[in-house]
DNA sequence: GGCCTGACTTGCGTATGCTGAAGTCAGCAC
DNA sequence: GTGCTGACTTCAGCATACGCAAGTCAGGCC
């Protein structure tokens, strides 16, 4: 059960699950739509209005976002309306929360204004705030310190 | 104690951590420089290799690093060589561990490759992996109804 | 004094992401 | 059929990020 830091130009970053993830959801745009439709934001011009983003960047943004399957385009229909399509979150987009969380934590911390965040997540139950911490399976919290880098099936290694 | 979802137009999204945070390290090398000094790289060289990014490239986003203080830049010097600089993980940096962690959980469900995750980080005391899990501060386990967004100081509202 | 190495810098060319302004298109309301 | 609106698309034009190739520079080693 060796460390892989202890050699780690034994073995390469090729097949790095962050590398993966940064190309899907690598662009501030991308974060931010994700962050608005977390907040439930499910129509392309509240999209365009609450992100800040120009209406051609967003129609790219939101197509990328669908083929990668974090929303998916349906068709809906108001009374008295006509047809018209909304972006839900697919399980795969819902699934970024705790990676949004830990941005929203980390941004309120060091790149915070003199003026306090400007909105807290909170638990419904209980009414304390949330953040995204770092726990292993059996439910120890992790400081530090206490991590151990191991190889995974996937790993590639040298020579 | 309303939610704020609940009326997204009557607030706007000018100081949000998010946007903040994706300004700072929303760049896909930003991140994967991020990944590398926390497994323990240090070196200019070393950065290139691991990262895989050219050196113009890695000068400037090091560069951006440390005016950030996510790096420091820092002079040492082994025994019978000159001095050098390398590039130490301050708290800002080290702070972003669950970003990371949680992009690496994230790109192993939904970005996987067949042959599985190539690393593991594991709790040192009891080798159970470690995942970025959603917590309240009074230790309850968040699932995923279980959020109220609420206002926070500096909140901008409209009207 | 010349070589070597690590750590850059300089100088291209290319790709992506964005903005702003204007145009398109479908279909309900009148 | 004309207007209106939401949801785009098209068309410049700009800034950033990156790649590759080559050049620089400091200082210990021989």
């Amino acid at each position: 059960m060796e460390d892989l830091r202890d050699d780690r130009d034994s073995w390469t970053s090729e097949n790095c699950s962050v590398a993966r993830a940064m190309d899907i959801v690598g662009s501030r745009s991308t974060v931010l739509i994700m962050r608005e439709a977390l907040l439930g934001t499910r129509r392309f011009d509240d999209f365009v209005r609450r992100v800040g983003v120009g209406e051609p960047a967003m129609a790219a943004r939101l197509k990328d976002m669908v083929a990668a399957e974090l929303l998916e385009r349906i068709p809906y229909r108001e009374p008295g309306q006509r047809t018209r399509h909304e972006y839900q979150l697919t399980r795969k987009g819902r699934d970024l929360l705790p990676v949004i969380t830990a941005l929203r934590n980390w941004g309120d911390t060091w790149a915070a204004t003199d003026t306090g965040p400007s909105v807290v997540a909170t638990h419904h139950d209980c009414g304390e705030p949330i953040r995204a911490v770092l726990r292993c399976a059996a439910g120890h919290e992790i400081t530090d310190g206490d991590i151990d880098i191991i190889a995974g099936p996937g790993l590639i290694r040298r020579d």
